[in-house]
DNA sequence: TTTCTTATTCGCACGACTTGCAAATTAGGT
DNA sequence: ACCTAATTTGCAAGTCGTGCGAATAAGAAA
């Protein structure tokens, strides 16, 4: 995603209004690699703008990801997350905490799928699934305790 | 996964009882390639046995998940998509019409993510996504008037 | 076969996430 | 300062999936 001010001006460029709740989110989405939900995004702009619109974040995320400054991200569990990171990337997941990592991948150029010949590629997407660091340690502290999460960070992976 | 009598079998032994609703989504489910959405395969369900619930489709697609005779697939869009395949495979999607293939993908192993040490990978998944031969023949004869669509088969990737 | 216990089914209400809509508001040009 | 089209909002509604309780049926036991 570009930053506030490329985006102003592509805003502008293209007959779209530059307003205060826009001009937030872009700041809120810039750099950002949490991948957040609407929601969470949502969260963030109230506090620095109450009485934003939940329903503005929505409408500001789609435009975004229509004019591809951005990408949405579906790995099955609720919703949906956004990727403001245009760069050649992939994703790992941990399946314990939720949280969702950008990662880069060597090796995608050669992966060969057979058999889709009737197929024009176009992306291709590659997730990795495991546990981080963290869980890792929650795990070996206590097989049975539940650790804390987060309702918006937690796994719904295999529900 | 298995085969529907031995899916029976395997019922039987975990102290689950075969109910004739049961026995029919295992048929329905087994060898099943076309990645159903649970509403699909209650559809489908409901021409043999009118009267089924959807909330059972959903309950024994569960049970099967948990058991590790099916996955389930998010590629973002709406429903779950259920997928009997335990083979070592992968799936490719046309953004056209929705419909979702099984793929055999060479040079998974070599796939290299760089900077995630603090990571265990357990999986690996891997997307492509592309218009099938019938939706690029379509694409061709109208560029601009929509070709028809099932509802379920409809693709919503990146609305 | 009859009985009994417990798993299942079913339907409806509800929850999470997202979008449609219409009225009120505002950005940005004239 | 004015105008007009774009935006924002809040609420209703839609989609997908699950919780729950009552009614039902599977499978073991007698």
């Amino acid at each position: 995603m570009q930053t506030p001010t490329e985006l102003a001006a592509a805003y502008r460029s293209q007959g779209r209004k530059l307003t205060p709740q826009r001009q937030l989110l872009f700041q809120l989405m810039h750099g950002n690699d949490k991948h957040p939900t609407a929601e969470a995004l949502f969260a963030e702009a109230t506090a620095q703008m109450p009485g934003i619109s939940l329903r503005t974040v929505y409408q500001t995320l789609n435009e975004l990801a229509e004019m591809g400054e951005l990408q949405f991200i579906d790995i099955g569990g609720g919703a949906t997350r956004f990727d403001p990171n245009l760069d050649d990337h992939h994703h790992v997941v941990c399946v314990d905490c939720g949280q969702i990592r950008d990662v880069h991948v060597n090796g995608t150029a050669a992966l060969k799928p057979v058999g889709i010949e009737d197929f024009t590629i176009n992306e291709v997407g590659v997730v990795f699934q495991g546990v981080c660091s963290t869980c890792e340690k929650s795990r070996a502290k206590s097989h049975k305790t539940a650790h804390a999460k987060s309702p918006a960070q937690q796994a719904k992976i295999s529900k």
